[in-house]
RNA sequence: GGUCCGUUCGUCUAGGGGUUAGGACGCUAGAUUUUCAUUCUAGUAACAGGGGUUCGAUUCCCCUACGGACUACCA
């Protein structure tokens, strides 16, 4: 019987939660739904410098917003809380003593400045400075003092940190589920801190314990964390735990250029890096977020779960309980994947498509409103319907649709060319023949300019091209009877009689 | 520099010892819409390089190159 599934997503509350955290997030909770299993939220707030103030609940706003809200967390279902790290202080320091117990650990009481020092120096001969095995005993640790001097110190109160003791000559065999097995050599690991001088653990032990705590199954993050995962196993050896199983998952890099995606990049690529929009507490920076510029949430979790998974069919679109019935570790790739923008642009439209047309409509509502157009809820639902199969986002439906709302103010320089002589008798004739329909509907105005077309033998295009250019002031738009319908019939012919005028 | 990871069209990817190396985005062209967009059809374009193993490698192995991550009392 193996272990009930627990995964995590640990973020550390430092800012906005960024597209890679959130895809790290997304797999989390697609392997855990898909497995029955339990997604946990927990806080990684261990740095007290870089606290951000609402950070926190943007994350979990963010996460809400996609829809994948996390089962167990800061106030919901508490099985294991605390959920934050900060919370969790006074557990760590007797996970430190315990390794400094059963000779795992050993105190050091290096100064910053010293460290400096010797990193600096060997810099400066093109050699790296590394705290392990081979220079412990030189540096100024409770490794090379009695055991009384070393609590001694500590009494007065010196500064300490807590660094672990690394095995050595060992050759660590890891397994990752998705890149497979991994060798490390023990002795070229270095000697990590644990637990720092302000009381607080570093990431690695607290990351540990906890996991161990709240009986995480799995760890599944990205990429950068693979380094570390001789040290993570280390440290479960030596508590005595069993470790969970390892999934790094690849990075998301950015889409020209080289590197992986960061919070740094803002805006600067022309798309948002963040789910929601952020203002930073302190610079006061604003960035922009995916909800904000229009995509949809179905959109992110789509595009997001097709960087880096797929299902080996040639479908594209998946619901996120379709990604959760599909999700496999197996099939994750090993290679880092560049952000496509305009492939992301893609799917917002099939999803924008996919919306109906009552609730585009409501979303498209404001946008008039604050242009101070009103127009009744069945009409701008037929619009809507009209338009958006040529749009990516709701925001651009303006600029699909203003000629539904308001006549044109001028008129396309290029399509004015077929504004010919007689072209201004024809269109007065159309008036005519449209001031005789009663039944005021596209289809039926349709069959009866054609009719007209017909029998007096005028060209479609000496009409049509006229006719359009008059009520939308360019080529383009929907089918134009559409348009004429939607209008009505006295703004159809206001709008012809002041185009005869002004062309 | 060191450690580790990676490498199929421009991008996301499928595939896997013998294939016309498939799909999607993008781009181009044609059809349809008398417009534009959509849609449909077609086209464009890839196994990083060199050695092995093999009857045969894009696929397996090694090396090289290139790319990336990590290398803090940050996570």
């Amino acid at each position: 019987m193996s272990k009930p599934i627990r995964v995590r997503f640990a973020p550390s509350p430092t800012g906005p939660l960024h597209i890679g955290g959130v895809r790290t997030a997304l797999f989390n909770y697609l392997f855990a739904k898909k497995n029955n299993g339990v997604f946990y939220l927990r806080i990684e707030d261990t740095d007290q410098n870089r606290f951000v103030p609402g950070a926190e609940a943007y994350i979990l706003e963010a996460l809400e917003w996609l829809g994948i809200s996390p089962d167990e967390t800061i106030g919901k279902n508490e099985k294991f809380g605390p959920y934050r790290q900060s919370e969790r202080k006074h557990l760590y320091k007797e996970y430190a003593d315990q390794l400094i117990n059963s000779g795992n650990a050993y105190y050091a009481f290096d100064t910053a400045e010293a460290l400096d020092f010797h990193r600096k120096q060997h810099e400066e001969q093109g050699k790296t400075f590394i705290y392990n095995w081979h220079n412990r005993e030189k540096l100024d640790t409770s490794l090379v003092i009695s055991t009384e001097e070393t609590a001694k110190r500590i009494t007065y109160g010196e500064d300490y940190v807590i660094r672990f003791k690394t095995p050595v000559n060992e050759t660590l065999q890891l397994h990752d589920l998705i890149r497979g097995d991994i060798k490390f050599e023990t002795n070229l690991l270095d000697d990590k801190v644990l637990f720092k001088s302000d009381g607080m653990p570093t990431y690695h032990l607290a990351n540990i314990v906890d996991d161990h705590l709240m009986e995480t199954s799995h760890v599944i993050r990205g990429e950068e964390w693979l380094p570390s995962m001789p040290l993570h196993v280390l440290l479960y050896r030596s508590f005595g735990w069993e470790a969970p199983e390892f999934a790094h998952l690849p990075l998301i890099l950015k889409p020209v250029g080289n590197g992986k995606l960061s919070k740094r990049d803002g805006d600067k690529l022309g798309f948002p890096v963040f789910p929601l929009d952020w203002t930073d507490p302190i610079s006061g920076e604003k960035s922009s977020g995916y909800r904000e510029k229009g995509f949809f949430p179905e959109t992110v979790i789509n595009f997001l779960a097709l960087l880096g998974w797929n299902d080996g069919t040639e479908q594209e679109l998946f619901s996120l309980a379709e990604l959760v019935d599909k999700f496999d570790l197996n099939r994750v790739h090993k290679a880092g994947a560049k952000f496509d923008p305009e492939k992301n642009k893609w799917f917002n439209h099939q999803y924008l498509v996919q919306q109906n047309d009552a609730n585009l409509a409501k979303a498209f509502a404001p946008f008039l409103t604050e242009k101070g157009i009103s127009v009744p809820e069945v009409i701008l639902i037929k619009i809507v319907s009209l338009i958006k199969e040529r749009a990516h986002f709701v925001s651009e439906f303006w600029d699909l649709s203003d000629f539904f709302f308001v006549a044109p103010s001028s008129y396309d320089e290029k399509a004015s060319k077929n504004w010919k002589e007689e072209t201004p008798v024809l269109m007065q004739e159309l008036i005519s023949v449209l001031e005789e329909i009663t039944d005021f509907t596209s289809l039926n105005i349709e069959t009866i300019v054609k009719d007209w077309m017909t029998k007096n033998e005028i060209g479609m295009g000496k009409v049509m091209q006229p006719f359009r250019l008059s009520l939308v002031g360019a080529l383009k738009g929907p089918h134009l009877f559409d348009i004429v319908e939607l209008i009505g019939k006295e703004e159809t012919i206001k709008r012809i009689e002041k185009a005869i005028d002004s062309l």
